[in-house]
DNA sequence: ATGAAAGCGCTAACAG
DNA sequence: CTGTTAGCGCTTTCAT
């Protein structure tokens, strides 16, 4: 293993020489600022992750703790996890895996032995057991969704509640009267995952100040399970002429069950989906759809944890605004429908362009 | 921070006392060690991760490589990245997140930063451009995946050779004459993924043994593309009357497409899914199949990679045989078709039952 | 059975 | 502008 002194005597030089050459905490001259940088090059120099931790008090490792049994659809946690780690890396920092189920435990755990210097937690639950914890410890801490009280934490997701707001409305304007959220898995709403019922909330609320009958129907996506609850559906409300699918696994079976009902996708019935934008894409028809946005989720949790990490004030709570795609149905009549319908100032629908977003805090730029 | 120092004073012991109570280097006396334990837990004591790895030469941390844009199918990544950080929990080590762009830099920057003590690459390609870099590298290595030649590393991954072949067979054992292989979209074969090529080398020496006359169809999932693929397939090969599906994107849109071209699952076509257990049990009809081992990977991958830390010999090839699992269409007369089939012993059939083995290292046991 | 002390590789005062 | 030195928290000889 080479470590400093063996750069220092290759160069000629030093070992605080060295270290201040990589640290730029001290002017050295061009020359021996050469010397140093070659030398290091052709040993191909790394500090020594633990002696630099040691000293400097900072470990440039952030955890990252994944959900295991979650509700929500998995390549969107990947690509926030990916997102996270690629915008890590970006500031200079690794990324320790945490599974869920090391608990509050594990999280004493690797910040005690100051392998981290701060965490991020995805998929928090209402009333999650590692809360405690989390405000107990003295490391700077991201939340991925919102607790039932998130006082004295900092947390980020999609606006959910705004997500199902603009969901109602967008079926309001596209004429539908009668209409449901079909969403997570009972289990999901049991364990009380916060952003199943924030949706709930603003989609149930957006719909009936529009005047709809709203209703929300969980959803397991076995098809089995699909077709019996679209038939069950149609029966209570045979008038249903809107959905809203929050559920990402369940929507080719969906789309299926309503199909073998007889409803015509798109034109007996509007469907909008709470999906990533390809799935909606690639479905048939395609689907307007609401995003989530995994990726910016993923880069300003990193943000919000850097800038804390610098001791700068981030804002408590910051919830990403919901971006609807409008994908007119290739049928010919749909479209023209879709071509004549002018969107509503307050209905908050957007094509492609991304709306501004809510209370970011100020975030140092990656390296 | 509490530090070894603060529990020796708290126990009325010397440091290293402490330190060996926690590492048992040394026989102590029950009572000081009660004392230290004592003192350890009311003090929360935890090690420094990196004056302990700075000491010990061991950061007790690997590092997982987890591909970007892979040919694999999401769901089943992430079941194997939990059950590599699960496992690895049991030996006592954290797991760093790295992605695949960190390429070959990345991997040579926590190694030569002493940053982790080993490594584990995830889906390795034919060609890789890390490999030379892997194989430089003094730490302990893993790769799940093949790549074409894995001379000096050691490689774990399902058989998908066996798993082709066993496919094939379970196919000519149910009837079929004129079958497909509908696998990974055409930029995986491009790519040179491994275990695409492998699985179509299984399959089709072994439908040609059975007298088959075989066929393989890269399948881009897209509902649209599926139809196509589907309706240029059946035009040309209209007898087709069995598939194996090795893409779990496509396997619901392929089984809609065949159907909308009036075939019947589990009657006219039968149809053998490469895919994780619920994803088949939840088709419609429920279909047979091969599942990826993703538990079992992650769990192997971790014992090899102890294994080689410990400086214990392993094998450079660990092929998990496939396990095939024969799911009988519910129809009366599917139903009793299955329940007729006698399993030919050279068929590799099993039904619930896990097949032995191959070439598994000594492993140390987890703690 | 236990302590004292050296040293792991690095940074950051202190000294020029 | 550069070198010397004292720790950072821990393990492990060497002593006893």
């Amino acid at each position: 293993m080479v470590k400093i002194s063996d750069v220092a005597r290759h160069a000629d030089v030093s070992p605080s020489t060295v270290s201040y050459v990589l640290s730029g905490k001290r002017s050295i001259s061009e020359q021996t600022r050469r010397r140093v940088l070659d030398s290091i090059a052709t040993l191909g120099y790394h500090p020594h992750a633990g002696a630099w931790a040691l000293t400097s008090r900072r470990s440039n490792v952030i955890a990252l703790v994944i959900p295991l049994r979650s509700g929500s659809y998995v390549p969107v946690l990947m690509q926030i996890a990916t997102a996270i780690v690629t915008t890590a890396r970006g500031y200079g920092h690794d990324v320790l895996l945490l599974t869920q189920d090391e608990g509050a435990t594990g999280l004493q755990r690797v910040a005690g032995a100051s392998l981290v210097d701060a965490i991020i937690v995805m998929d928090v639950e209402t009333q999650d057991v590692r809360l405690p914890a989390l405000r107990r410890l003295r490391l700077p801490v991201v939340l991925i969704g919102f607790p039932a009280d998130p006082a004295g934490l900092t947390c980020i997701d999609l606006d959910f509640e705004a997500a199902g707001k603009a969901s109602a409305e967008h079926l309001a304007a596209a004429g539908c009267r009668d209409v449901a959220l079909i969403g997570a898995p009972p289990e999901v709403y049991r364990r009380g995952t916060g952003f199943a019922q924030r949706t709930q909330a603003g989609f149930e609320r957006a719909a009936q100040a529009q005047g709809l009958r709203p209703a929300t129907w969980p959803c397991d996506p076995a098809p089995g399970a699909v077709r019996a609850m679209v038939a069950r559906l149609l029966r209570e409300r045979p008038g249903l002429d809107g959905i809203v699918v929050h559920n990402e696994s369940a929507l080719g079976p969906l789309l299926d069950a309503f199909r073998a009902a007889g409803r015509r996708i798109g034109e007996d019935l509007s469907v909008l989906a709470m999906c990533p934008d390809d799935l909606a894409e690639q479905a048939t028809p395609p689907l307007s759809s609401i995003a989530i946005p995994a990726d910016e989720v993923g880069r300003q949790a990193v943000g919000l944890l850097m800038a804390k990490l610098d001791g700068q004030p981030v804002p408590g709570a910051t919830l990403l605004p919901p971006q609807l795609t409008v994908r007119p149905a290739p049928g010919p009549r749909s479209r023209s429908a879709a071509a004549e319908h002018v969107p509503d100032p307050g209905e908050q629908l957007i094509r492609g362009e991304r709306l501004g977003q809510v209370a970011v805090g100020p975030g140092r730029e990656p390296a």
